[in-house]
DNA sequence: TAGATTGTTAATCGATTAACAATC
DNA sequence: TAGATTGTTAATCGATTAACAATC
């Protein structure tokens, strides 16, 4: 049952999908963009050329103009590439002027941090209030930001239009509490469970597996020390 | 100058690199292989067929296969994989019973909310101490672990035979201290950092870039909006 | 204009999927 | 043995890199 499009074949698929949007891999590169180019805001630097930013980032020139010709034509030949325009307009992409309003859900340890780090504000987000069912913490101000009752979270978000969701709770609490924010209207979660939340939701879910991280990390190390085993003998 | 090998054709790539080690994509599926066996124990499952596991995790069972035999032969024909041994498996090259030791250097909120989490005793990484530079914290314990002072970090990691460091630090901090990790033996670092850390360091990093995360949330919110409003006009 | 550098098309490389012979 | 399912080879697909014509 595939709508409409499906062209097939007469477009061209540089860094793009089959709908002509740019591909997974080059959307999860910006936000590393938008980092360097701060950089070199803030380093004075107010222009510069595909290879000498590749150089920069260890990437090649090809996969930058590729990557940022997906999302307009930013650069100009001869010149390069302004960097406080191309900062500009990568902000806009992920969201850095479009106000969105958020709730965080589960007020524990990494809630918490989150709510006293400035990560929201830096990013242009608003966090404008958080949830725990334990009364022990609702009516608190941390950061900023009012512990509210779990119980009153659906109508919450959909009363004060809720864009999205920070969930810091346990991973049985999450996988409940996503069909709620999907119901309210929310649209999108960041999810710090550590467990997948459930796919039929009409929900943008983006991960952060903290103990998937450590994982790897252990992985890497135990894989140097074979290596490093099997030369030693 | 390329060194020693480049062999070329004779052996087959199967998800593997030029050196025949798994290749980076595999490798990062591993944690959640890990997850959904674990789950997978936790109902009574002792036994799943590739095919059974891949409807599960939305993958395909080419995929599942061409990943576990990158380590090995778990599994037997006719049968499938027991699931109990495999989770043992996937758990020890994910450094489950390596023992690995760990300190968090930089206890601010997110610092402090790892401490408080039981993340490290759960993937048995044993967390020896905390750092930070501020008196008002040194000498407080902190889940289970003392803050010492930032100045007594190389020595203590070299002493205490310190294989990983957690980095809870702004940028700049993060950046200035990876140096001191590596020359006193550290292994690899899990970045917390808004930074990428200094490339010619002997040290494997896994970053987790949580500003990155939220922004990528924010661009796939933005972009389903902007569909909406192309359908709807 | 000449030089530089982009955006884009074409070539390469790597990762995913499909197919199947090996084997429990 | 017959049926099931793996590990592996071959085919496909997508992403990266190289090359170059367009253009500032």
């Amino acid at each position: 049952m595939k709508s409409i499009d499906k062209v097939e074949g007469t477009f061209d698929s540089r860094n793009r999908d089959k709908r002509g949007r740019p591909s997974q891999a080059t959307i999860r590169r910006l936000p590393r963009y938008h980092r360097y180019l701060a950089n070199l805001l803030s380093e004075g630097i107010l222009r510069i050329s595909s290879s000498a930013l590749a150089e920069r980032m260890h990437v090649t020139a090809s996969q930058i103009r590729q990557d940022l010709s997906c999302f307009g034509d930013f650069g100009q030949q001869g010149y390069g590439y302004n960097v406080k325009y191309l900062y500009h307009k990568i902000g806009l992409l992920l969201g850095a002027e479009a106000g969105y309003r958020a709730v965080l859900v589960g007020v524990g340890n990494m809630g918490q941090a989150l709510l006293r780090s400035r990560m929201f504000e830096r990013r242009g987000v608003r966090c404008v209030a958080a949830f725990d069912r334990d009364p022990a913490l609702v009516g608190r101000i941390i950061g900023d930001v009012t512990v509210l009752d779990g119980d009153t979270l659906e109508v919450f978000c959909r009363e004060e239009r809720v864009d999205l969701a920070i969930l810091t709770l346990p991973a049985d609490a999450a996988r409940e509490v996503a069909p709620v924010l999907a119901a309210a209207g929310v649209q999108g979660v960041l999810n710090f469970a550590n467990t997948e939340l459930p796919r039929e939701l009409p929900l943008r879910v983006e991960n952060v597996h903290l103990d998937d991280a450590l994982m790897l990390l252990c992985y890497e190390i135990s894989s140097t020390d074979r290596q490093r085993e099997e030369q030693n003998g």
